[in-house]
DNA sequence: TACCGCTATTTTGCATTCATTTTTTGTCCA
DNA sequence: TGGACAAAAAATGAATGCAAAATAGCGGTA
């Protein structure tokens, strides 16, 4: 059963299953396992954009038949994580600058909403750990910690989509996540110290905002910030990608 | 291979497949043609909510084999229109009230999203033609005639949408309209006249702010509109379900 | 050598088959 | 009569098989 694997482009080391996720009860079956593996695989980015996805080297290294993976692949389709050409297969799907912008303001749209409906219903311990977090973040920008500034910052805007109660969105909000975390965008746009502390300011906002409950206020606030945001990375991505290897 | 339909509960009816819409490029093979005609024949109603999917049935009546057919099946269950139970195939999804709640918040949030992007890209003559079936629509409000209305109020949003120019949002926001569409909210939850008159005078002032390209005040009223629409549609669904059958 | 057309191999899409699990049916016994 | 158990039937989940399509390989020609 276990063949030896052909050598192609593809990089084959077993995806570990991650700890679940979304998902209505997938994880059950071999297709709900297969699709939790693949899609983390694909979002990790362990297959190059444009690439071909392929099948029987996948089923090897998985170590199933083919009728799961096809499985999966469609769901990843309906995703948008990879796109099917008809009797040729699915490919990783390449973001086009388009698809990149029109992604960010769909993902600011729901962060908005997000920050709305939080103000309904957030409780002061949720704000002060998201002030913990704030500070935290602000640590890391004062000592130039890229690494750990984006991690406060990411647990920061998911604070807020946790705080809206509202499970639909928040796996929308995954979905769209994991479409964009496919490219490295965040690897060094905030370099440019001048959208960094802009980047600080607005947070700061943010946080007046959600204390004072100011819902359509903080709506506001947060697409605008996630609007430079996009605007910071797609610059980014136009100009000479000094620092984003294909494959590390 | 045509064989007789055993009965069983579900009523056997094809259904027409409707002309092409989102989707990658599913359209093209077998199995993204059996997605279109049975996302379709979910949404429309033609099997009760929670009640099973009959594999081998669907396979019969769409003259295919399973495999197409489960493959279709997943992808309606990422979708959020079936779910998945181990071992005992497929269930449309019942909606819980709290599920409706989140589906009409997250809406709210999409099309409040879709306000403020048009405002930053919508022609006048788009606007003219939405402002036609602004009249058009009140016409069918002084008439009283409500099948009318919500077409034409549907039409409206649908531009609004449309005007955004992002076709990742036009996508997601089709998705969970789908998912919604299942419940008949809109039977009658506006014979109030009440809301009625009230939803008029909220389509007057989004045309408003519309015409201004008022986008952050656009957005805001975008949303207020559809949580209006949302109370109004659960307070209907808790009361006695006077005119909503099963199937018509 | 570059380009074209032809065949062989691989890959894809779907149907079919097989092993389990679930559901139904039937029977026995209190 | 009714309930518990067991066997039969059906359905599900995944593997395998097969025809069609695409890709790769190869030889011939200019």
């Amino acid at each position: 059963m276990k063949s030896t694997i052909p050598d192609t482009g593809v990089p084959i080391t077993p995806p570990a299953s991650n700890g679940d996720r979304q998902e209505n009860r997938h994880e059950a079956s071999l297709h709900g396992e297969i699709l939790l593996r693949l899609r983390d695989y694909v979002v990790e980015g362990n297959i190059p954009e444009g690439a071909r996805v392929p099948e029987r080297q996948l089923c090897e290294m998985l170590g199933i038949s083919r009728t799961p993976l096809r499985e999966a692949l469609k769901v990843l389709a309906a995703e948008g994580l990879i796109e099917l050409l008809p009797n040729r297969g699915a490919r990783v799907r390449q973001l086009s600058q388009r698809d990149l912008e029109e992604l960010f303001d769909v993902m600011a749209g729901l962060e908005s909403l997000a920050g709305r409906l939080a103000c309904e219903a957030i409780t002061d311990a949720e704000i002060t750990a998201i002030e913990q977090l704030h500070y935290e973040m602000y640590g890391y920008y004062l000592h130039r910690d890229m690494h750990g500034y984006f991690q406060a910052n990411q647990r920061i805007h998911e604070s807020i989509v946790a705080a809206a109660r509202n499970e639909t969105l928040k796996t929308a909000y995954a979905n769209f996540a994991g479409r964009i975390r496919r490219v490295r965008y965040s690897a060094n746009f905030a370099r440019r110290r001048q959208r960094w502390a802009e980047a600080m300011r607005e947070h700061e906002a943010i946080l007046d905002a959600l204390r004072r409950r100011a819902g359509s206020e903080l709506s506001d606030i947060l697409f605008q910030h996630l609007r430079n945001k996009r605007t910071a990375a797609i610059e980014h991505l136009t100009e000479p990608q000094e620092s984003v290897p294909a494959s590390p």
